[in-house]
RNA sequence: AGAGUAAAUUGAAUAGUCGCUGGUAAAUCUCCGAAAGGAAUUACGAGAGGAAAGUCCGGGCUUCAUAGAGCAAAGAUGCUAGAUAACGUCUAGUGAGGGUAACCUUAAGGAAAGUGCAACAGAAAAUAACCGCCUUUGAGAAAUCAAAGGUAAGGGUGAAAAGGCGAAGUAAGAGCUCACCGCCAUUAUGGUGACAUAAUGGGUCAGUGUAAACCCCAUCUGAAGCAACACCUAAAUAGAAGAUUAAGCCUGCUCGGCGCCUUCUAACUUGCGUGGCUUGAGAUAUAUAGUAAUAUAUAUCCUAGAUAAAUGACUAUUUUAAAAGACAGAACCCGGCUUACAGAUUUACUCUGUUU
RNA sequence: GUGCUUAUAGCUCAGCAGGAUAGAGCAGUCGCCUCCUAAGCGACCGAUGGGGGUUCGAGUCCCUCUAGGCACA
């Protein structure tokens, strides 16, 4: 992912969950921001509340939205903050590769992230 | 064929593409950072479990304490012999209990060193008292009452009642006496030992249960834990020394003090990074010793090391009734214990039924 | 990761050194009182986290599992 750095503070997250723009799907659901770095870069955080399943579970819901969103990369716009949230309501045995690309398919065209040119 | 007991194994495989973590090598001197340091490129080969879990025991390792030893306190363990670095673990046995059996369970020292407790019920919960039974004497017309003595059978409650059952015996009774069973002691034999078997003797067989109640005896234990600990960088703190005045405060001025600047030292905290970190009571195979746990020898092998935390995603094929669907994810490392677990396989043995 | 600690009615707590029908307050239900409600009075309802063991007997003692809580950077 060379054109995107994790985000890992705590301040960087309250800052996107509070201020950000929210959009929803079938079983993810994602914060967006536009940040006022003027770097072509985005930022990219993941979450999944702890009483939701053990860490090794968590682990791997986050490595496949990684996945997915490695595949989108190239096709978004850039300079954004964008946190990803697992929903609550939704099965934790749903989480599989290709539910989650789709959802993340929906979740970008509300948000009109994704390039015209392409 | 059915039901069951014990022990052991396994916990999908192969190939390709794209990624993640750390290792080795090469090259570039590129990027990030105040610095220590970190990141990026290419190639090669590596990458979760039988319980990694619970954190219930034991050890290594590290720091602190300690001249050395002992006692006390506190805690743990508790049949015997062996194994082990050690253990509360394991192996083989003994006793007790359970099961038709294969087999299973067992914190199993001491109650006559002492203290405590045994609710309710019951005469009484450990000293043997009370009621009762019997004999004699006295009173009375009699029923009965009183006194003296002999007894422990009975007193039906309780989880538990002073060895059990029967006979003989007696005024009434009693291990008072006898047979059998149990109990205790001594001796002999077998066994390393726990213990077993046999014989002899004992009626002072007169001391119930509880020690996972206090306790006694024997054995063991210094304390804390990798968020330990060691090192590096920066900032702030304290102390000492130096330099003295450019700004500031106590105060309007002087002296003085604080502070500011530089250097050194110290311990703690915050933040960053590195080490500790994986070659070890190591794994596999074979042989020898031993019933076994295990030990010894030889050969071969090197097999995760993260820190917002790596094992994934997709495709194809194979095995399969069906294709990953059980329990579950290393965090310094080992030896155990305990608990969870879909499915599959192997070996040995027991009982019941049917047939020959 | 490491070290501790707790679990008793719907809630907050008692329960001594094993011997109870496990107690109190609030809450709930019913009744009395009142024109009605509140307050008050009376009655009722309802619990030892799960599983083993020791003991004649376990809420209490021992083992084990489960679920919470706390501390340490």
């Amino acid at each position: 992912m060379k054109k995107t750095k994790m985000m890992k503070k705590n301040y960087e997250f309250r800052y996107v969950l509070s201020k950000g723009d929210y959009y929803t799907g079938k079983y993810i659901e994602a914060f967006i921001k536009k940040s006022n770095n003027k770097e072509k870069i985005n930022f990219l955080g993941i979450a999944i509340g702890v009483k939701l399943a053990k860490a090794v579970k968590r682990n791997h819901i986050k490595r496949i939205i990684r996945e997915n969103y490695q595949f989108y990369e190239n096709f978004i716009k850039e300079g954004y903050y964008i946190v990803f949230l697992w929903k609550k309501k939704a099965n934790i045995k749903d989480s599989t590769f290709q539910n989650i690309k789709e959802d993340m398919k929906t979740i970008f065209d509300k948000a009109k992230m994704i390039e015209e040119n392409i």
